[in-house]
DNA sequence: ATTTTGAGAAACCAATCGGTTGCATATATA
DNA sequence: TATATATGCAACCGATTGGTTTCTCAAAAT
């Protein structure tokens, strides 16, 4: 049961709810109009969200609004960055073949 | 078998392999030296990464040098982008709170 | 020509996943 | 107080996952 993140964001149901209560928080019932599934099948996926943190549950009367733990996200951001890293490298290269080629033409 | 690149990466090992290429192209032998897996097993991870566009392999004599399509990456950066945007504007907002403390503090 | 080496494919296995149905519980509402 | 609603939990199920072992094949190396 030793869930992370990346496990997290794997399924695409898991994904859409993540957008979902990113622009506000909602209850199970609420987000399960949305899938085509049932609303246990959901709270198995809110339970595994909370699990990694990445949402986190506010009791309202009966009712109980998600809503995303942005920070949590930012770890997706950070393993990624030495990616970018990589791709900006090569886009510079690029720039400098492109310059080379400019270069040449001139004389 | 309709693998995406969520799933690809939500397995360590496979994050693993990609961090590895990414330096410089492996074959699964040399692959497989770095964890505790047969070599056919690091194999299936690389069917998988290959599957959904992320590697990329070269023949050189027997060997398969494995590379990184780092222009396939971007698709996961893209779908964090959304959430970029909420975290900086939160942090905007942080900003102008400062600063109104500050205001406060000079009158 | 024979042997060694690098790699993929197939068959198998236990564990996990994502879903369901049924039930229990707490809070609103009539 | 009785009923309806919102939610979570447990048990179950078929499909998938990540791993293994065994086998085959092609390309060096001897």
């Amino acid at each position: 049961m030793r869930r992370d993140i990346f496990q997290a964001i794997a399924d695409p149901t898991r994904r859409a709810i993540i957008a979902l209560i990113a622009l506000q928080a909602m209850t199970p019932n609420a987000l399960a109009e949305h899938f085509d599934t049932t609303r246990q099948a959901v709270s198995k996926h809110l339970r595994i969200l909370i699990e990694c943190e990445l949402i986190k549950p506010e009791q309202q009367g009966r009712e109980i609004y998600y809503s995303l733990e942005i920070e949590k996200m930012k770890e997706i951001d950070k393993w990624i960055e030495q990616f970018r890293t990589i791709w900006e490298t090569r886009f510079n290269q690029l720039d400098e073949v492109l310059l080379t080629i400019k270069k040449q033409k001139k004389c």
